[in-house]
DNA sequence: ATCAGATTTTCCAAATTGGACTAAATAAGG
DNA sequence: CCTTATTTAGTCCAATTTGGAAAATCTGAT
């Protein structure tokens, strides 16, 4: 969604110039940020274009209009996202299944720590059903879950994970690491945690394998 | 906030009226829902009114204003809250701690289901750091979450609950049940998980005690 | 150097914002 | 029942914010 964006629906006479595209990446981030804290309709496409430092008509210039950015950002939001946990399973590709779940929540837990905006965005859409939750169910969501609730089926049969509905398991999962990171500022006061130490994401990590995934793994033959 | 809220401030001549009460409680429900749906900054005091089916300038004469109809409503949702986890504890106070526990959780699942703004509008305001959440911290969350908290160090001790940071271990149990049902619109799309289903909900409670509370109880001596 | 691509600047019309104000109506207290 | 405080209905407003259009200017790829 960058060079197919605005107006140039057709080939680009000239190519992009450097600068667009930092822009373009200046106001994705921007408004990734907005749209996670105060949500749609809370954010204006002023506070987005104050957030990147760039004058408020370019974001008319690069996405056309406030819902294509919301789009946009989303698209990039969760696509990082998922290339990021392809990354993480490719690293682990020769562990034995629970080990190379575990390693995957922990790349889930530090990539929720430096991208709270992941969980904030799915809550702010469904909070109340719109068209943009469609969206994002339907393009990213369900793709990825599916992927890891197949591996969470295959750890229940091995006796690794607990027995009962796979999908319930694993949303418990991503909430208690995803969902408990985009919580940072309330749990710093309310329950002292510093989710900005190390220590506190290896424990959250380390505290997930225990609780859900408590069975060995069974000898091999 | 009720008696002592708008021009009242002193001994009231006369009693309030029945119907002043009712249009009270239609206002703060329906603030409730809304400021759980948009966040403070993205519901207007008209969509309120709206919700409510009250013509807007009874919101100036019942709360003042805006922030003070929040701190209202999120005082009554959060009490209500709280007297309802009360009466759990109450009801089981014979039971063995972990059976007291997991009752509580069960009652706090039918609750988040019954009430989602619950949690929804702690997300909201934990979005950004701002005056509403320390309020709420402050206000509700910390006397609610020391006492939980408490019982489930003792569960820990007596080898039900597993090790770590009990504090840690509390939220991701209240994200496994509370966190989860807030999520209700996204979970029908996205893992076809129907929260409206009674079976749902004891499976979800169920889950939650096996996998954070998977210790016997030791006998008694 | 040319000119598409990118940005700046000024503008706008519309909608929304929170809240003030007055008159009417409703019900509590005597 | 009659008075009067309380509550509600109905208008209104000033200010801000909204998303977006349009024209002028600047920048850099070719």
């Amino acid at each position: 969604m960058t060079q197919e964006s605005a107006q140039t629906p057709a080939a680009p006479a000239r190519k992009q110039q450097q600068r667009s595209i930092v822009t373009q990446h200046k106001l994705l981030d921007a408004a990734i940020e907005a749209f996670s804290e105060k949500g749609f309709k809370g954010t204006s496409t002023r506070d987005i274009a104050e957030r990147a430092g760039v004058h408020h008509p370019l974001i008319t210039y690069h996405f056309k209009n406030k819902d294509q950015l919301w789009r946009a950002a989303a698209d990039k939001l969760f696509t990082d996202f998922r290339r990021s946990l392809a990354a993480s399973l490719e690293d682990h590709m020769n562990e034995a299944p629970k080990q190379r779940m575990a390693s995957l929540v922990k790349a889930y837990v530090r990539y929720a720590k430096s991208q709270p905006a992941l969980h904030k965005v799915m809550v702010q859409e469904a909070s109340y059903p719109n068209a943009r939750l469609d969206w994002l169910v339907e393009a990213h969501l369900k793709p990825l879950f599916d992927t890891i609730v197949t591996m969470l089926e295959h750890l229940q049969a091995i006796g690794v994970a607990p027995q009962g509905n796979p999908r319930l398991l694993f949303n418990m999962i991503r909430l208690s690491s995803g969902g408990l990171l985009a919580l940072g500022n309330e749990l710093s006061a309310s329950s002292d945690i510093d989710i900005n130490s190390e220590e506190t994401l290896d424990e959250i990590a380390e505290m997930i394998v225990t609780v859900f995934l408590p069975g060995a793994m069974p000898a091999p033959e």
